[in-house]
DNA sequence: TATGAATGAGCCTTCATTCAT
DNA sequence: TATGAATGAAGGCTCATTCAT
C-alpha cells in the first residue's frame, strides 16, 4: 500500500465512527481534520470532495459490519448457532459491532430523503443481510436441522426488521433491556423450527 | 386562541412535514420562512430559537401520530381489531400516518447523538406506544378475547420493534413489499393468541 | 428608497471602482467587505451571490459612463462639438470618465472567455456607443454641418475602435501621450467632413 | 537543449494558449498539470513559482506573435504590401495569429492593475509594434513608395490603436464584421500616401 | 407584534507552494 | 529530475440569531 493509499485508509478509519455517530451532514470536514490531525488541504488530496469521503466511510462501516457478522457466523457450527450468532452480533446495542451503532439504520435514515446513492447502497446492504439469514436457514433445512416447511424467506425479513427495530429502541433507551426480549423472542422462533 | 398563538400554531403546522422529512439539522430557518411566507423576525417573535421551534414541531408530529393511532383504535370494536388497526396505521410506509414518515424513528435516529432532550421525548413516545399495545391486549384478555397466559408486555415490545424495523426497510426500499410480510406475520401472531 | 435599496446601492457604488480596476475574478467578497465596512452576511442579504453583485456593478459602471458621455454631448451645441466631446470624455485615460478606466474594455476583455452574460452586455454597450456616434453625425448631415456623402456608419466603428485602442495603449503606457495623437487624428478626420 | 530545458519549453508551449485564453490569474497550476500531464513537483522544478511561469508564457506568446508578424512582413515585397500584411495578420480575430487572441491586449488588460512587470513587458511590445510599422513606412518613403511628408510616426500609433480596438470589438462581437471595415479603412489611408 | 437589515461563525473547496523520498 | 503528499491561507457561501425601526 502506497503512502497515499495508507493515508486515505487512515482518514477513512478515523472518520468512520464520527460519521456513523454524528451523521453525514453533521460531520464537518473540520471534524475530520481534528481527529486525523491532518490539514484541510491534505484531506482534499485524498478525496475529491466531502461526498467522496462520505461514500468511502459508509462503505467502510458497512464492510466492517459485514466482516463482524461473517466472522461470527463462520465460527458457529450449526445453522441454529449461526442464526444466534447473527442476532448476538447485531443485537448488542451497548457494544455495537461497529462504533456508533448499526450503520444501515444510521446512514439509511439520514440518506432517505437526501442522498439517493447512499440510500441505494444501504438498500443493497439490507437485502444482503436478509439473504445471509435466508442462506443459513436453507443450509440448515438441507442439513435436516430445520423444519423443511419453514417459510425462511419471510422469516429472514421479519428477523432483520425486528433486530433493526430493536436496535432503534435500544439506542433511544440508552440500554439493552428491550433488546434482550427481542433477541430472546427471535431465538425462540428459531428453536420452534428445529427438527 | 390569540393572534400570536394562532401564528405560532400556523408555523408549527407548516414546519412539521419539513422537519420530519429533511431532518432537524437540515431544515433551515430560511426554509421555514419560505414555507410560511413569514419574515425572519416574525419567526423569532414566536420562537426563542430554532431549538424551541424544533421541540414544538417534534411534539406536534408525535401528537399528530398519536391522534391518528388513537382514532383508529377507538373505531375498532375488538381488541384484535384494535391491534390490527395499530399495525395498519403505522405499517403503511407509502402513505404514512404523518407526512414524512414515522416521526419516532425519524427524529429519534437523528437526535440520538446530538439532542438529548428530543431523544428523551422520543423515548417517552416509544414507551407510550408499547404501553398502548399492552393496554389493548390486557383489555382483550380481561374480555376473554385473548389467551390469558400471553406475555403481552414482551409482545408489545416485539410488535413495536418489528413495525419500526419494517418502516425502516420500506423507506429504504421505496416500497411496501416487505412491510406486508411483516404486518401479516404480526397479525398471525396475534391470531394465535385468540381464545 | 428603502434602507435595503440604499445599502444595496451603497455596496454597488463602493464596489464599482474595485471591480473596474482589479477585475471581476480578482475582486474578492472580502475586498467588498473591507471597502464597505459591511459584514460578509450583510453583503449576501443584498446580493444572492457574487455573480449578481458583479452584474450590478458592471451595469452601474456602464451607466455611469453613458451618463458622462450623454451629459457631455448634450452640452455641446453642434454636431462637431458633440463628436469632439465624445472623444474628449473617453480619450482621457489619466482622468477617465469612470474610476478604473473604460468599463467596456475592462470587463469585456475579462468576460470574453469566462462570462457570456457580461460579454453580451458589453457587446450591447459597444454597439450603443457606435450608434451614438452615428446618430450625432446623421443629425449633423441633416443640419448641413457635415458632408452628406460621409459613410458615417463606418466612421462610427472606426472612431470607436480607435478610441478603445488608444485607451488600451494609454493604460499600459501609464500616460496620455499617444492618446493625444489619436484624438487629434480623429478630430482632423471629423473636420475634413465639415461642409 | 538539455532534457531540463526541453521539459521547460514543453511546459511553456502547452501553457501558453491556456494563459492567453483564460487569463493569468484564472489559469491554475493544476490546469498546467493537467495539460502537460506533469506532476505538481515537476512543474516547480522548472519554474520557481507561478509568476516565473507566467512571465515565460507571456514572453513566449509575444515572441510567437512577433515571429508571425515578421514572417508575414518579410514575405511582402513592397512597403505597402508589408503594411497590409501587418494588418492582415493582426486583424484576423477569428483565426488569430496566436491561439487565444492578441496577447498584448489579453495580458496587458489583466496586468494593468495587478502585475507591473508584465505590464512593462507589454508596454515594450506595444512600442515595438509601432516601431515596426514606422520602420516599414520610413523605408517606403526612402524607396520613393510613400509620400515623404507623411507623419508616419503618428500614423504608426493610430494604425496600431485602431487594430487593437478592432481586435477588442471583434472578440466581444464574436465575429470579424467590424474588423473588415477597420482594416479597409487603414488600407485606404495607406494607399492615400502612395506616391 | 412584525419587519428585514446586519452580523459573524462556520462550512466546503481551491490554490500556490514546500518537502521528503 | 521527478514525484505526489502535505500545508494553510483564502475564497464563496449559509445559517442561526440580534436589533433598530
Amino acid at each position: 500500500m502506497s503512502k497515499g493509499e495508507e493515508t486515505r485508509q487512515f482518514i477513512i478509519e478515523k472518520a468512520a465512527p464520527l460519521f456513523n455517530r454524528k451523521g453525514m451532514e453533521a460531520t464537518a470536514m473540520s471534524d475530520i481534520m481534528e481527529i486525523t490531525r491532518l490539514s484541510k488541504g491534505s484531506l482534499y488530496v485524498h478525496f475529491r470532495d466531502k461526498d467522496e469521503l462520505t461514500k468511502a466511510v459508509v462503505e467502510y462501516n458497512l464492510q466492517l459490519l459485514e466482516k463482524k457478522v461473517t466472522t461470527a457466523i463462520q465460527q458457529a457450527p450449526t445453522a441454529k448457532a449461526k442464526l444466534f450468532a447473527f442476532i448476538d452480533v447485531l443485537a448488542n446495542a451497548t457494544k455495537p459491532p461497529v462504533e456508533g451503532g448499526c450503520p444501515m439504520i444510521n446512514f439509511g435514515m439520514e440518506a432517505d430523503d437526501t442522498n439517493p446513492l447512499i440510500k441505494q447502497r444501504i438498500h443493497q446492504a439490507i437485502e444482503q443481510s436478509q439473504k445471509t439469514i435466508a442462506t443459513i436457514i436453507r443450509a440448515g433445512i438441507k442439513a435436516g436441522e430445520f423444519n423443511p416447511d419453514w417459510n425462511y424467506k419471510e422469516f429472514a425479513t421479519i428477523m432483520f426488521a425486528t433486530i433493526e427495530g430493536g436496535v432503534f429502541i435500544s439506542r433511544i433507551a440508552g440500554n439493552n433491556e428491550k433488546m434482550k426480549i427481542i433477541a430472546g423472542h427471535l431465538k425462540k422462533m428459531i428453536e420452534e423450527q428445529l427438527v
